[in-house]
DNA sequence: AATTATATTGACAACAATGTCAGTACCCGG
DNA sequence: CCGGGTACTGACATTGTTGTCAATATAATT
């Protein structure tokens, strides 16, 4: 059988049952599939015989439904993206107007870190593939245009001067990156420091409080 | 020349001159080589023949110097590691007792920027190939120590009570966070929001404000 | 029921990457 | 000048991964 002259034309497998999806559900399957194998094993782990094979379908399939492994990745980070955007803004604008930034920061580390899309995103800047992709403008601008404006109303009530855009922009942005960080390090610096859950979340606390005291007390 | 039959016997390149380095030299050639590729291309970049192309030796030859490629992988983790914690010590260390935050975030901003340092400790944060090393366990908890320490003596001096040590803690937790989420996302995160090289620096600037109203006015 | 469209598959091709090995050139100490 | 140790190399083996292709099964439509 080791020369065996059968190209294609072999019955040889009368074959049984065949799942077949919508091309949508199929992709789905398969983009959290990927999703969850990039959060657990990191960007090696990203193999299209493994997720394949997780969900128990050959790797071509991918390939069908993505055109090439470039393709998966692509539509794997355009899903993050989006996701990250409405959970972010939705969380922002959602109904309470409580000038408490502590549940916003609550929002915004988890949104990040929910399903590893930090690790995600992270790994996306790694290699460098984010250059194309001009959806960070917006998410970030129109966040702190939202922002702006809530603490400028708040201002208002308060009967303070209207604080300074950059200012604003400052404390989205080191949330922005204290999210990020704490994505990806802040297990590891959290158990080598000896904080448990509950520590983290004192963590998490700690820095809404300094951001609220910031937000009402700025200069 | 197909099937040429010459298994090992031919003398074919009389072949010229060799340059012949120390196993010691040959070892920092290949680190630095590997981390600029990292560091550029991210992780994928990190290819055995890449990196021998690019400083004129054979690919066998690094395989000769690590091991395997895991060896070099280890061999860049400890080397960072070391690097970084030294730079950490004595910036934190090194003779001015200034209670100014300024200078320490600065430096430990840029020691994490440097030669991509972050990205690094990151991409291996990523890969969990974090387990096994135990290092973080001490550069944390050597850097909070530090701190703790100088803080107590300054509100010794200012009459003030000694503040909490999870304060300290979570202020160096919320310090290496941001400088880890701004090795990877700031750059993007500041273009997305028109921000250039200068502003950079005011938020890196700002940042330390804050950090040290906080040191000071601790509640 | 026949037809069409397409999701899915197994086998294979092509390629890339690490790793192995025998041999070669360079340095150093006698 | 000679001999031993070892940094280094070219060619090859091996393995793993993406991508291609013809064939097949399944759902929807007529």
């Amino acid at each position: 059988m080791s020369t065996a002259a059968r190209t294609a034309a072999n019955p040889a497998k009368p074959a049984g049952k065949r799942i077949r999806r919508t091309a949508e559900e199929a992709r789905r399957l398969i983009l959290d599939a990927a999703e969850k194998r990039l959060a657990q094993q990191g960007p090696e782990g990203l193999r299209l015989q493994d997720i394949a094979r997780d969900i128990g379908i050959s790797h071509p399939a991918i390939l069908h439904h993505f055109e090439s492994r470039e393709g998966l990745v692509r539509a794997l980070i355009a899903r993050a993206n989006t996701q990250l955007r409405d959970t972010m803004l939705t969380a922002l604008g959602g109904g309470h107007a409580s000038s408490d930034a502590t549940d916003h920061i609550g929002h915004v580390f988890e949104a990040l870190s929910d399903r590893g899309t930090a690790r995600l995103l992270s790994w996306l800047l790694l290699t460098g593939r984010a250059t194309e992709n001009s959806t960070t403008h917006n998410i970030m601008g129109e966040i702190v245009d939202a922002l702006q404006l809530r603490r400028a109303e708040y201002a208002e009530k308060a009967g303070k001067p209207t604080p300074d855009k950059e200012d604003t922009l400052f404390m989205a942005m080191l949330t922005a990156n204290a999210a990020f960080g704490e994505a990806i390090v802040g297990r590891q610096l959290a158990e080598a420091v000896g904080l448990d859950q509950d520590g983290i979340k004192r963590f998490r606390n700690w820095f809404a409080k300094l951001l609220n005291e910031h937000w009402d007390g700025g200069k």
